[in-house]
DNA sequence: ATTCGCTTTTGATTTAGATCAAATGCTGCT
DNA sequence: AGCAGCATTTGATCTAAATCAAAAGCGAAT
């Protein structure tokens, strides 16, 4: 498979494949009248649902999405407070999902893209606890929980599988108190662009290069640390010769001494 | 309901309701053959069962408890790379939850406590990726999951229930990472106080009086601080009168000064 | 093409918390 | 009871990252 840059433009190579109408009359109503994708023949199939469906499995799961919907960058999918009724599957895009303090502050918890299932804080109890923002302009299939419920009553797979993603989410979290609560700037930041990097790859792009889709000072809060931070730690990757970073491109060029960064805690 | 406050020797009241054999054989054999206690009667079911179950699916839920557990203090409930088949509900005890990075580094990643289920790590891929490590002894009543599953698919209260506690787990990390992303030392330890407390005055123990399960230093991976800052942080709050502290019990003596820290960014 | 409003970079300085160090206090064990 | 080994506290010092500040870069809108 040829590897391709995660920029906006190749976004379109994420997408599923385009019905027979023509590509002026789909752009024209897509806002109105998003595409609707068979599951079967969606490219993200694998990253949403279980391996290994019969046709008439997948046509089941197939029928409750109840529809697709589309973000604009910069508007948020579901927010805080607001009532839960659906999970999300990520068809194309970037969220950031962030979550807020009640005096104010704010922490992004996860950048979500492409395959990725998003909206589950809200079974809880019923309602969100935190907001999804497009960080890009992006498509996602909508997932009435209660129906994915019933669903999953009679398709064992499809249970399992919204367990494990759900345990997923719950592991990725670890990670990430592991991050905050005992990493060194260097080391976050390191972490935090081959996490990226390896799952663009896992779906089909560059391993060495990615367009970042936020800015520093999103990455910082995901981070825990302040914009200025993660835009110095930049600049000594690029002293370092492990980056080559053009605003919000970024090229590794010494992956393993990025690695390096996260795995070996500097001797002091 | 009478406050209790939560010692060592008031575990007893979290513990279910006695057989009527002697309480002399029941510890004699406790170890070898820990008490089963129907669920319909146990003290933390609302804690770990949905609520309003007719006496049927009691039974039927009972009956996925393949066993209970004694775990002794500094002992092991399961580790990182064991393989996963159980989730385990928490009779009576407290654990820590850990995981530990490449490089040897560790993270507390959560401190659970009696009706609080944990395991729900390992059902990403089918194996456990942290260590609970007891910090009193503990017992647990062991859930094999191909059962839990088998047994949602039968009882829809049971799988919502499942899909709840998941999501609270997310959502309670969401808050640990605003924590470490985003609060300073003393709104740090203050907002554990008083989730700990919280918690254990939801079980029926005092609201301003605890008995700490674990080190100073356990405190300080959990909320990513050295165990001399997270020493030094009690002590202010003792000169602040907002603390007694001795040893390991801890008297909140103005709650409302903790909670402010908590929730009121210092301008500066 | 120009302007306005971000976003990013970089420098100077400050500071919260880490680190290093030592004394004291508990707890469990023989 | 006494000892050994942790756990905790407290003080002195250091440092990584925050904060404050200013300039430069870029992109969207007119």
């Amino acid at each position: 498979m040829q590897h391709k840059i995660a920029t906006g433009l190749s976004r379109i190579h994420l997408s599923a494949v385009p019905s027979p109408s023509s590509e002026i009359s789909v752009n024209s109503f897509k806002h109105a009248f998003p595409l609707k994708v068979a599951c079967s023949q969606c490219n993200m199939r694998d990253f949403c649902l279980p391996t290994g469906l019969s046709p008439e499995d997948f046509q089941r799961i197939q029928s409750v999405i109840s529809a697709q919907r589309s973000i604009k960058r910069g508007e948020t999918l579901y927010r805080n407070g607001e009532k839960f009724s659906n999970l999300y599957a990520i068809r194309t895009g970037f969220f950031k999902i962030r979550t807020t303090s009640e005096d104010g502050r704010e922490q992004v918890t996860g950048f979500q893209m492409a395959g990725e299932i998003i909206g589950m804080d809200g079974i809880m109890n019923d309602h969100h606890n935190c907001d999804a923002v497009a960080l890009e302009d992006a498509d996602v299939c909508v997932l009435p929980f209660h129906l994915v419920e019933k669903l999953s009553r009679d398709i064992g797979a499809l249970q399992h599988h919204v367990h494990k993603i759900m345990s997923r989410e719950i592991v990725r979290e670890h990670g990430v108190m592991l991050l905050l609560g005992s990493m060194r700037a260097e080391e976050r930041v390191a972490a935090f662009l081959l996490n990226l990097v390896e799952r663009l790859h896992n779906r089909g792009f560059s391993q060495t290069e990615l367009n970042l889709r936020m800015t520093r000072e999103e990455i910082g809060s995901y981070l825990g640390l302040k914009l200025e931070t993660v835009s110095r730690t930049f600049s000594k990757f690029m002293e370092d010769g492990i980056l080559e970073v053009h605003q919000r491109h970024v090229r590794i060029t010494n992956a393993d001494a990025l690695a390096l960064l996260v795995n070996h805690e500097k001797s002091h």
